[in-house]
DNA sequence: CCAAAAGTGTTATCGCTACACCCATGA
DNA sequence: TCATGGGTGTAGCGATAACACTTTTGG
């Protein structure tokens, strides 16, 4: 490799990937066992060393696929970690990507293949290097997106009830939202449509499945309108 | 240089520096011109490759301080550009980062070593690379930013009046505000004192000179308050 | 004296909040 | 039949938006 900058030093640069996904009324984080020392077996996020010819989304989209199986799930910078000394293994600028996740979907050999599990945010166990402030940052990032985009329907399946829709939002923002008042906002947004069936597994009387139109989803989005809850 | 992951290949890491301030009711752009091949003597932002033993952050606080001689201004990360080709002179991941500073603070004999000078952000001339997309993206970043954290102030000289802040605002979401609708909420945000003096650059009747309650305006912000106008 | 910007107050509307009761059903 | 969660409507309040006239003073 040649180029006009050589005489400065080269850096490592990584990506990371904070996957988030929702089930149980509960907000998880997808972690791995980090299979290269230092720091071999513990739990990590999941990444790779960005390669000479390959873009940094790229790259994060690479690690997703491979390690989970999945492509076209939401994707999104997070923020650089650059301290000098954050690992000890050498001097790696991490970009921390997040992305969200349906929990399910995820491909099962993967998952079994390189030891993932799913752990509530609340409840993490130890992570390596700087990746609790990853995560942290993460969230909070998810917490303010949550409220001028709405977010939170990369985290559910394909149809949903109204009062899952919620839990959702009372995971992300830690408060409890009044079920009327929810129920009214999403619905005067005009982005779901209900659906003729019924989810009963949270209730004897069961909920109406609704799904949300793409379309008018998206004019939302591009309008960038307030999605405070 | 030696350490554990010396077999994937390192590549070159630079910050720079999108430099946003606030004179004659116009949002500005403070460019120089480039020093270094490719592209030498073309307008483009401040930057620089990061230091082995520098953190990122620090990087680009060294830069600002190098061109403007200032400190202790606003400065925060705004995302990495990261292309494989977007650099002809070699593979090089930037780490765009944003600047709030008032219009003549910044060190004169540094601006003039440098050939800087400060451009209307919709009078721009040709950036060199893809600096152009950072800037817009500097830009997005604010007036996202202005919802929800008075991030205006960082823009004005210590005193300003209620006329000038609101033509800020004006310049920042582009549109115009209700002079009495905008004087009464910042008004009763209760972050802005009252000075004795008038400015009379603007008009023959003068208006009041402010200068805002550093600790109000700090809790204001450290609470997250809504910013919207 | 007049042009030009600064300063002020009220009203109508909208959206958010709070809150209580009936419904459907499986056990 | 009853316990559990699902579904609905309304009234009060606070914030925002719309809007017009008076004040000051340099030229």
């Amino acid at each position: 490799m040649s180029n006009a900058y050589d005489h400065n030093a080269a850096i490592l640069v990584a990506v990371d990937c904070t996957i988030l996904g929702f089930g149980d009324g509960k907000l998880k984080l997808l972690l791995f066992k980090r299979r290269v020392e230092p720091f071999k077996g513990q739990w990590s996020l999941i990444g790779s060393f960005v390669k000479p010819k390959e873009g940094v989304l790229e790259a994060a989209t690479r690690v997703l696929k491979d390690y989970t199986g999945l492509q076209n799930v939401f994707l999104e910078e997070l923020s650089y970690f650059g301290n000098p000394d954050r690992d000890p293994g050498g001097r790696v600028i991490t970009l921390a990507h997040y992305a969200l996740m349906r929990i399910g979907e995820q491909d099962e050999q993967l998952v079994e293949k390189y030891n993932a599990q799913w752990f509530e945010v609340d409840k993490l166990p130890d992570l390596v290097l700087d990746h609790r402030r990853i995560v942290e940052k993460a969230l909070e990032k998810l917490r303010r997106k949550a409220r001028y985009r709405p977010i939170g329907f990369e985290l559910l399946p394909q149809k949903f009830t109204i009062p899952q829709l919620k839990s959702l939002y009372d995971a992300i923002h830690q408060k409890n939202l009044d079920r009327r008042n929810f129920r009214k906002k999403i619905l005067s947004m005009d982005i779901i449509e209900k659906l003729d069936e019924k989810d009963k597994t949270g209730s004897k009387k069961g909920a109406f499945l609704y799904q949300f139109n793409r379309e008018k989803y998206d004019a939302l989005v591009a309008r960038g309108v307030n999605f405070e809850l």
